[in-house]
DNA sequence: ACTATACGTAGGAAATTTCCTACATATCAA
DNA sequence: TTGATATGTAGGAAATTTCCTACGTATAGT
C-alpha cells in the first residue's frame, strides 16, 4: 500500500523484469511468465505476490489460469519522489540537455537557485 | 555500479531519507546526519556506505569529518527505467494530464498505440 | 467420476540485510 | 603528549528475503 512497498518491490531484478514483460507483452497467465525465468514456478509466483501487494500488478481469474496485468499507477509515486532531484542533474551534467532543455522552454522558472551544497551554517532542523 | 545497486539502495526508507536530507540541506558530515535518526551512528554509517557503493553519495574528507554530498546522477537510471511505463499512466489516469499533455505538444508521435493488454496470441519470445 | 493442468501455499534451508556494541584510527585542541 | 571528537570497521544476533520441494485446491477435458 505505502510507497515503501513499491520501492521494495522494485529492488529485485526478477520483479523488474516481470513488470517489463507485462509492459511489453501484455497480461499473461502466471505459468507463461514463469517459464521465462531460470527459477522454479512457485518462486515466480511469490514474486508476483510481492508485486501484487505493492499494487504493481493485478490478477484476473480466467478459468484455471490467473492473468496478471501491469498496474503502473504506483510507479507515479517513484517518479514524484524522483522529481526534486532533477535540478541536480542539470547542475552536474550539462551534456545531455536535450530533454531537459525542452522542459526548460516549457517551465523557464526552474533557473536561478542556490547550490544546496557549499553550505556550512548551523542546522536548527528537527 | 550497476543499476541494480541503485534500486537496492533506494529500497530502504532510511537511505531515501538520507538522500532527501542531503538534497534539502546540502553536504553534511556523517555525525550530523546520524543524529537525525533513531538509530545508532555506526548503523547510519553503514547506510551511507550502501549509498556510496551505489554512487548516490560521495564523501569529502574535511579534517576529522567526512562530508557526504548527494550524487544524483544514478537516479537518472531510475527515471529512464520508469519512462516506458508512463504511457500506461495516461491510459489509466486521464485526470492528471497537465505535464504529460505539455510533453504531448513537444513530442506528438507518442499517440496511437495498441493496448499491450488484451493480447492473447502465442509468444515466440524467450 | 477420473485425470491432467494451472496455480498458490506450507515449511524450511541458505543467503542477505539490518542493527547493535565494542574497538581501532585519525584529527583537533590544550 | 594527552585527551576529546569524528568516524569507519569487526563480529555477531535477529529479522527478512529468496529460493526450493512437497502438497492442496480448483478448473478443464474425457
Amino acid at each position: 500500500m505505502t510507497s515503501d512497498h513499491v520501492f521494495a518491490a522494485l529492488a529485485s531484478p526478477v520483479r523488474r523484469r516481470l513488470l517489463r514483460l507485462l509492459l511489453d507483452e501484455g497480461a499473461q497467465p502466471a505459468g507463461r511468465l514463469a517459464v521465462r525465468f531460470d527459477m522454479s514456478r512457485p518462486s515466480v509466483s511469490e514474486h508476483l505476490k510481492v508485486l501484487k501487494d505493492a499494487g504493481l500488478v493485478a490478477e484476473t481469474r480466467m478459468g484455471r489460469e490467473r492473468h496478471y496485468r501491469l498496474e503502473a499507477a504506483p510507479l507515479m509515486e517513484i517518479r514524484e519522489w524522483l522529481t526534486p532531484y532533477e535540478r541536480f542533474w542539470r547542475e552536474r551534467l550539462s551534456a545531455l540537455g536535450t530533454l531537459l532543455d525542452e522542459m526548460d522552454d516549457l517551465d523557464p522558472d526552474r533557473d536561478g537557485f542556490e547550490d544546496p551544497n557549499e553550505r556550512n551554517g548551523e542546522q536548527p532542523h528537527d
